[in-house]
Formats: structure tokens, sequence, C-alpha cells
DNA sequence: TCTTTATAGTTGACATTATCAACCATAATG
DNA sequence: CATTATGGTTGATAATGTCAACTATAAAGA
């Protein structure tokens, strides 16, 4: 019963977070889902960047990243550079374009965070970040 | 920063729970996917429980809700019966087939949350799911 | 060096999850 | 009754995720 609650509102927690992104990005009428968006925050966060940077980042797939990739390419989003110390891999870099994309972007996770955290305080907060790592810890080592 | 910080680990940690019940469920060879699983449990916990049920529970879009039950009606795990109150909607209601099933989700359940609350006290899980639940709060109310 | 094995990335095919608009039947309201 | 709201279905399509096969390069071992 508990343990069903838990994992529910986790669920629940994080899927409000997502749809609130999406509306907020949506309203920047940047035609970018939020996949597109987090993997710009991962390229503009990790420097450099590589393609396996975000799947491990991220947590997801190689070839979905490609095409996550591929779409932010089409959209001169981002660049591909030589990777000088690994020829089979590339650098990930912003464009002029997407670097003041993410200004916006900025502002928008600033203002949600408020929200989200609106009536918590700083302790409380600073704990549920330390018990959510713990757990993505937990859940991360083998079964 | 710090904004980012939170918002990602916020996601990891869920994407985590999801790929751990993800995997744990497929050890089981139902057949299933996830969603499928979360609307059997929904089902499973609210007696009676109606379509519409499932979509506010779980803030899907009703149409998606629609499909989910078409699934799991035509692998027998759940039935529609009449609703009384309402001639438009129907009951819905666990078969027995879904309903042995359950007790093995429930140890599946069980056994990940307590993988991912390993070394966190009692006091630290509450406070914790208060403060998810706070925030889930704040996010769906009005932006 | 040469062979083997591992890694970075791409592609194809496909399943799952999500959203929107239009629609029908019944309920609730005036 | 007439109007509006609600429960549910369907069609179309987008977004996300997964798996297997493949190429090219790197790393490790004999």
């Amino acid at each position: 019963m508990q343990d069903r609650k838990s994992l529910e509102s986790l669920f629940q927690l994080v899927h409000g977070l997502k749809r609130q992104l999406h509306n907020n990005i949506e309203k920047l009428n940047l035609d970018m889902a939020p996949m597109n968006v987090r993997v710009l925050k991962v390229i503009n966060k990790k420097i450099p960047c590589t393609a396996i940077d975000i799947a491990q980042f991220l947590n997801r797939d190689k070839a979905q990243v490609t095409r996550l990739l591929n779409g932010l390419i089409a959209q001169e989003l981002i660049v591909k550079e030589p990777n000088p110390e690994d020829k089979r891999s590339q650098c990930l870099r912003l464009t002029e374009k997407s670097q003041l994309i993410m200004e916006d972007i900025a502002l928008i996770d600033k203002k949600i965070h408020e929200q989200m955290t609106n009536g918590i305080t700083e302790e409380e907060l600073a704990l549920f970040e330390n018990i959510a790592a713990k757990m993505a810890e937990n859940l991360s080592s083998n079964p």
C-alpha cells in the first residue's frame, strides 16, 4: 500500500513536471520536443560532449540519440566537429541560435522550479534532492 | 545550476524506477507494457473504477486510456460491466487471471521499493513523499 | 605486428506512449 | 424540451523508446 503510493506519487510528480516544461517551452514556439531540449541542455553543460555522453547522461539508447541529434542538426541548433581524441566520434556544440534559446529555457526552468518548490524550505529541498539522488543510486546498482 | 540539477535528478530517478519495473515485469513473461500494468494497478485499487477514473488518476488523455483498456480486454485481464449509476460509462474489474498477476506485481513493487529505499529511514521517506506530493500539487495548479 | 575484442555511431524496423480533433450517447441544467 | 457538459470511442499523427545488424575505429592481447 505504502509502496504503491510512493511509486505513484513520484510518477505523478515527474509527469506534471514534464507537462509544465512542455507547455512552457511550447509557448516559445520553438518547434522542439522535450527530449530535444534536454539534449541541448546536456550539450550546453558538458563540454566537450559526444553522442555517447548524451546517451549515458540521459540513459537513452544510442539509436535514439543519433536521431535526436539529426533533428537538432537539421534545425541548425547544434553542429558536429571532429573529435581530436577519437576518429569514431564527433564533438557536439551549440550554435549561436541555440545559445539564445538556452537563455529562454533557463528562465523557464527557473520559473517552474520556483513554482514547484513553493512553500518548501531550503532544508527540505536539499533533503529531497539528497534522497532522490540516493534512490536513483540504489536503483542503478545491479538488481 | 541548482535548478537544472534538481530537475534532472528527478527525471533520472523516475527513469531508473521505470526501467527497474519494466525489467522485473518483463521477467514474468506477461507480454504487457508498463502502462498496462499501471492501469491494472489503478483498477485493482479503486473500486468501482471507470475509464475516466483512470484518465484522471494517471493524468492521461482519455483516448489513450480507451486504447489501453482495449488491449487489456483483448488479453482478458479486465472486463467491462455496465455502470448502474451512468449509462454512458462502464465499470472496470480485474479478471481472475489478472488478479493472480497482481500478486506477482505486488511482490515486484515491494522488492523494488526496498531496493530503492535502502539506507533511507522511515522519517526521511515520509518527508520525501510529502515533498513529492506537495511539488506535484504545486505544479498542477494553474501556471 | 596481427588478431581479437570493445567502443562510437548509424540505420531499419518496430513498439509504446501521447496528443488532438471530431464524434456519439447519455446526463445535468435551465 | 433545449442547451450544455460529461463519458467514451475513433482516426490521425507525433514523440519516445528498443532491438538487431552494421561500419569504422580503438584498445588489448598473443
